[in-house]
RNA sequence: GGACAGGUGGCCGAGUGGUUAAAGGCAGCAGACUGUAAAUCUGCCCGUGCAAGCGUACGCUGGUUCGAAUCCAGCCCUGUCCA
């Protein structure tokens, strides 16, 4: 399983990234002798993704670390059609100009993690609109759809999911692994690409890709899927008290993108670390034998190398120094959320509603109640509790992990 | 087009006229214990209000009733079978 001969197999392997290949051989000897043009596709339907499709990108990082050329596939046609894969129910309809929106926001995440470009091993970004919307139907049909079988079609777990669970599956979306599918003919031709990733949701739609450029080109190409990345309690990973941990830092800040990373489980650690830093191996075996309180280290070094590389060693720098002086000292750091206070008198209801750390005064009021709610890192129980506000900054938290910081404003 | 089944809170799922803001479970939040971890135990878990309350909510619209998630009609949507 091991004895990979190409660098990028054996990269992959000791890093923990394969689940499944269609012809791991293949793909290693292939790997061997030249540059393996590999995509992996990713949809548009929000203006951030988040860190369930950080495997992926991590995974066309370590393509181009290789010295292989990553091609980042941007689903504005796809998302037009919506993935039916193992989602229970049927997405909602995304406009074109939404879609688009959301990939110019997309794209400056990918900045971070690759380096674009127009050298051999250089990544680009293709946007599949760019075949999709021109397809015409008849001329599709006969030349894609008949290679594809019904009853072939119709065994694939994604499909299979639905129709046990007595939901609708339309035509539209039946039409999305064919889509995929002719995504990877399209790029075989266009690119050379001899390669498609994904989770190992999407094993389906890359085996039929890789089936379509075979029967139709007569190309030989490979497919290799991550295995999902489940928290240690099996949870699905990317769920902080702040919602979604989003990609983008104009949707989740470095400091809260940072702890996510510092509250990882204990025994994710040595896995997120090979997954999700360029930290060297032996590193990481130390790191993740640590036992006891001591894996709080790692934890850090976690947190310090994946922020550093969605969001720039300052913001790093600067979200974990944050960290410390808020966890550690007890006090405020710097990029916690802030609210000025006019007059430097407010409710503590409003002030946990007004720095984000209650969703409205009901849940806040409970929060007290629950005895969830510091000033200044003292319980208060009080639910009508007013905070002044002097020279000083005060930090009010709810619960032990969310903190904001109240100063005193100009009066209105 | 026809027959049957169904559409409940983030999800699953009970509920078939009042005591139902709606059982139970999952997810989530907080407290205790800890290590900013897990497990465990406890509390919370639509909004608003200090509160009695008010507003909103069981696919949509209308109706019956003192009172409807629950009954009736029409519509929309989904599934199974038939054409």
């Amino acid at each position: 399983m091991s004895n990979y001969r190409s660098d990028l197999l054996r990269l992959l392997d000791e890093r923990g990234y394969i689940h499944q290949a269609t012809d791991a051989a293949g793909l290693d000897a292939l790997a061997a002798t030249q540059v393996v043009p590999g995509y992996i596709g990713f949809d548009a339907t929000a203006p951030s993704l988040h860190v369930g499709s950080l495997v992926q990108i991590m995974l066309l990082r370590r393509l181009q670390q290789a010295g292989h050329k990553p091609i980042v596939v941007m689903g504005g046609g796809t998302t037009k059609v919506g993935d039916p894969s193992f989602k229970a129910e049927e997405r909602k309809l995304l406009d074109a100009e939404t879609i688009n929106g959301n990939i110019a926001s997309i794209r400056r995440v990918f900045e971070r993690f690759l380096r674009f470009g127009d050298g051999p091993s250089d990544a680009v970004m293709i946007d599949n609109a760019d075949w999709l919307d021109r397809l015409e139907y008849l001329p599709f049909l006969r030349e894609i759809g008949r290679h594809f079988s019904i009853q072939r079609m119709l065994s694939f777990d994604s499909v299979q999911l639905r129709l046990e669970r007595e939901q609708s599956l339309s035509f539209l979306e039946f039409n999305y692994m064919i889509m995929q599918a002719y995504d990877f003919l399209e790029l075989s031709r266009r690119q050379g690409c001899r390669l498609q990733m994904g989770g190992s949701d999407q094993w389906g739609n890359i085996v039929n890709g890789v089936e379509l450029c075979r029967r139709a080109d007569g190309t030989p190409v490979h497919g290799l899927t991550t295995p999902l990345i489940t928290t240690a309690d099996g949870g699905k990973m990317g769920k902080t008290a702040a919602g979604a941990v989003w990609l983008n830092a104009d949707a989740l800040g470095p400091y809260d993108y940072r702890q996510f990373w510092r509250n990882a489980h204990d025994g994710d650690v040595g896995r997120f670390l090979r997954l999700f830093t360029d930290l060297p191996l032996d590193e990481i075996g130390r790191l993740e034998a640590l036992g006891g309180a001591e894996i709080n280290a790692a934890k850090n070094v976690l947190a310090d190398a994946a922020t550093a590389m969605a969001h720039g060693e300052e913001a790093a720098a600067q979200a974990g120094e944050t960290a410390r002086r808020t966890f550690a000292d007890g006090a405020a750091g710097g990029d916690l959320p802030t609210l000025a206070v006019p007059g430097g008198r407010i409710a503590l209801v409003d002030a946990l509603v007004g720095l984000g750390l209650s969703a409205s005064k009901g849940e806040a009021k409970r929060l007290i109640k629950g005895g969830g709610a510091r000033v200044g890192g003292e319980p208060v129980k009080d639910e009508a509790a007013v905070i002044e506000v002097g020279d000083t900054p005060i930090r009010v938290s709810s619960g032990k992990k969310l903190h904001g910081v109240l100063t005193r404003g100009t009066p209105a």
